[in-house]
DNA sequence: CAGTAG
DNA sequence: TGGCCTTACTG
DNA sequence: GCCA
């Protein structure tokens, strides 16, 4: 730990010779590291220069992992007894570190102990044996132990404002019979009873543990090894303009995710909503083999790649992709040189790396008070709240949504272009991407951020400002999920209303798809109001992530 | 309008 | 066979 | 892709 800044000269200036991870061969042990996350440290270690392998070789240099998950689970994961000592036992915050310095960082401030059982593995005493498990590897997968409930954390300033909202709610709406396919209204009765039940592993023994837990964070996450593989599906067909294809495999992986069982037959499968037989054929042949030949060769088709590289530019999809593709480009070179771009592509493929990334929940609310801070200056009674995935509690962010209102209900007129140009005066925003200024009631601004200091990621930041009387539609549709959304939106259609993020409308008049009457306005005072009306128990943000 | 995004 | 959420911006 |  002398000086931390390693001189490397050659490496140091210039934006091409990246293989500072020359030498690297990592095996990155994917508990409690979202499939997202999982994805970007494959992809920038290898375009790095450094390899990873899914299992132990004898070439690993590296196991990388996150710092709060147990050592003896990684032994039994890896099916192993030790460690080598000539592994690099270290915590995935030195990968982050790397790639944000773009250099070899030094390892000593990231290894971790390689203390062996004694170490009190705090869940069940009566267990005995660290034994290796499979059921285990296999269950043990993501859902790092922060997920959703109470990572209060350190840091819970300002306003988060209902993360521990206590949940009493109880289970008795579900036969109230408007649960759809989208609502889980009973998936806490499944939940219980699975808990009751003197589980055949030690694992789930300890009730009090697991239910704590469990109210919130139900999904175990038991069939991960067929959604892994079904939601890489998903990334290719969106990329090849199947998007209903994808949308269907997408409603199949949330139905495997909450399924509290592990699916083990064709017909049990099957059996699934939102499962028809060629999913259950898929299904199956992963339960079988482990792999999955059309995504293999998917994989190897070097015009799926492409194409996915060209949909995460920011502005360009699966059609643009495409007719780049025809064009001949292949790499985002090409496409920096040779194709013709909107601005937004300009702007996409410019922080290309950064905009892929996620940030932790930290740095989201870093950015949120910047936003908050700048719109006091403008009236001190401006609201000003983060919504999307760090409303939810989640520990990374891909973006930041904030939202902005005024309790009197007009003074959030005309701050729009005031408040985005405080912002770029103080150089946080650095480029638009999207924006409105049109209708003078709601707008909407997305652009690109930075945070003041070293080694600051360039971040999607996207602001709204809502009358105070569509604030409660704007907080419940910008929290998310997506799909939490689509389930809300679905349900007050099926009851003859329609939510949007203006406001809840009922007697609306459809004809077929198409809406002949918008009908009347049903005054949504809090969010609550909102699902209340619709006939859904009230579900705090960190709830809202199906 | 199609494409893209939230 | 056709819907699968809804609204808004860009070019 | 699934479903009505």
């Amino acid at each position: 730990m002398d000086n931390k800044k390693r001189k490397l000269p050659e490496h140091f200036e210039t934006e091409v010779n990246y293989s500072f991870l020359n030498g690297v061969n990592a095996y990155i042990l994917k508990t409690g590291i979202e499939n997202a996350r999982m994805k970007i440290f494959k992809t920038k270690l290898t375009k790095y220069g450094g390899s990873f392998s899914d299992e132990l070789t004898k070439d690993t240099t590296h196991i990388i992992m996150e710092a709060n998950i147990e050592i003896t689970r990684l032994l039994s994961i890896l099916h192993v007894k030790t460690i080598p000592d000539h592994i690099n036992l270290i915590n995935t915050n030195w990968l982050s570190r790397c790639f944000r310095e773009k250099s070899l960082v030094n390892t000593d401030n990231f290894i971790i102990k390689r203390n062996l059982p004694h170490s009190k593995p705090d869940v069940q005493h009566d267990s005995k044996t660290f034994e290796i498990n499979p059921e285990d590897a296999v269950c043990e997968n993501k859902k790092p132990p922060v997920s959703g409930t109470l990572k209060m954390s350190p840091v819970c300033r300002s306003s988060r404002i209902h993360i521990h909202e206590s949940k009493q709610r109880k289970i008795e709406e579900s036969e109230s019979g408007k649960s759809s396919e989208y609502e889980t209204s009973d998936e806490d009765v499944k939940l219980n009873a699975k808990v009751s039940v003197p589980s055949t592993e030690g694992m789930l023994k300890k009730g009090n543990w697991v239910c704590a837990q469990s109210s919130l964070n139900p999904i175990p996450n038991i069939n991960s090894h067929i959604t892994e593989k079904l939601e890489e599906m998903v990334k290719k067909y969106e990329s090849t303009s199947d998007k209903w294809r994808a949308f269907g495999y997408q409603k199949a992986i949330q139905v495997l995710k909450k399924h509290p069982k592990q699916v083990t037959t064709w017909e049990e499968a099957k059996a699934l909503p939102a499962i028809g037989a060629k999913l259950a054929d898929k299904i199956w042949e992963i339960i079988e083999s482990g792999g999955l030949r059309k995504l293999d060769e998917f994989k190897s088709n070097e015009e799926i790649k492409t194409l996915e590289l060209f949909t995460n530019v920011w502005g360009a999809g699966a059609v643009t992709s495409r007719q780049w593709y025809q064009q001949g480009f292949r790499t985002l070179e090409d496409l920096k040189t040779k194709a013709k771009l909107t601005h937004q592509q300009e702007v996409g493929l410019k922080y290309y790396d950064d905009l892929l990334d996620r940030m932790s929940r930290e740095e989201a609310g870093e950015i949120e008070e910047t936003v908050r801070k700048t719109v006091e200056t403008i009236h001190p009674e401006l609201i000003a709240q983060a919504c999307g995935s760090y409303r939810r509690g989640k520990p990374t962010c891909g973006d930041v949504d904030v939202l902005v209102t005024h309790p009197d209900g007009k003074s959030h007129k005309g701050i729009f272009y005031n408040l985005i140009l405080k912002l770029k005066e103080q150089g946080f925003i650095t480029d638009d991407l999207v924006s409105s200024e049109s209708d003078g009631n709601q707008q909407k601004y997305l652009g690109v951020c930075q945070l003041p200091g070293k080694n600051r990621l360039h971040r999607r930041l996207d602001i709204i400002i809502v009358p105070y009387d569509e604030y409660a539609c704007a907080l419940v549709y910008f929290t998310g999920s997506a799909h939490f959304n689509r389930s809300l939106r679905h349900l007050a259609k099926k009851c003859g209303m329609s939510l949007s993020n203006h406001a809840l409308r009922k007697d609306v008049i459809r004809k077929g798809t198409q809406k002949i009457y918008e009908g009347t306005v049903v005054p949504t005072p809090t969010e609550e109001s909102v699902m209340t009306c619709l006939g859904v128990p009230y579900r705090p943000p960190d709830e809202r992530d199906h």
